[in-house]
DNA sequence: CATTGACCTTCCCATGATGGGAGACTTTAT
DNA sequence: ATAAAGTCTCCCATCATGGGAAGGTCAATG
């Protein structure tokens, strides 16, 4: 099948799917009469799972350690796991990052008036020493 | 003062003081014998400003209309409370994003033994149809 | 006064993942 | 045969930041 059909069943853009090529995360698609990327079911699978793999989070680099473990039917699940949980650690440092913002935030606005009055304590935070 | 000590006092880099003049973010500052940047108090001030919030995650975007309302001495304090609401809603939205992933991550994570053993999961679950 | 080292300048490049678009070519449908 | 839709490769843009090169400027020391 071409990009556009491999892209339509995959949920996977047809320009994410040459980027995916380009940086090598997918191998080469074959190519019909030597011009037009010619995909199978099995690339389409790999694309599903590269989506979903994004939906979680994973970047691109991890993505391909998880496709070559995936790959490699003998895999010891210890790998998968510990790029799991490294994410999840990860994913939660960026939580606690932003919700500090937010408390600190929520902290300003609930002492801010925001009315027609100059005074605000969300800029007086923002310019204090 | 010259750039470096803008930004050893402000706490933002060299580099993002260009920037930030680059961008228009900062009007350019004056030169001292037509070459090197020259800063007083009150732009090391602004810098100031942006790093802390740049810290609180607003965006370059919201900056800028930030201190222009700093500036505005006769600002209501209502336009600065409907930007930070809409940005802590922003925030929200993207705990809420991350903290979605780390569920579906911890449930699958849980599930898996992460020894020896080919069996996975995790892998399992990116590979479902 | 001359050299040296620290600082400053501008310009270009890279990041990560994605989208937009141009210009040329191919395939498909009418 | 012609028109429409799909595909190809390139280049550019995002957002905020850092790295580095090549060259100019200043301050202190010999």
């Amino acid at each position: 099948m071409k990009i556009g059909e491999a892209a339509k069943r995959s949920g996977v853009s047809a320009k994410m799917i040459r980027y995916y090529e380009e940086i090598g995360l997918l191998a080469p698609a074959g190519r019909a009469g030597n011009s037009y990327r010619d995909f199978d079911a099995r690339e389409v699978h790999e694309l599903v799972f590269i989506r979903r793999a994004r939906a979680l989070g994973f970047s691109i680099e991890e993505i391909a350690r998880l496709l070559a473990l995936w790959r490699d039917r003998g895999r010891p699940s210890r790998e998968v796991k510990e790029i799991a949980d490294r994410h999840v650690a990860d994913l939660k440092a960026r939580i606690s990052d932003l919700q500090g913002m937010v408390d600190q935030l929520e902290h300003l606005t609930r002492c801010c008036t925001g009315d027609d009055r100059p005074d605000c304590p969300i800029l007086a935070d923002l310019a204090s020493p």
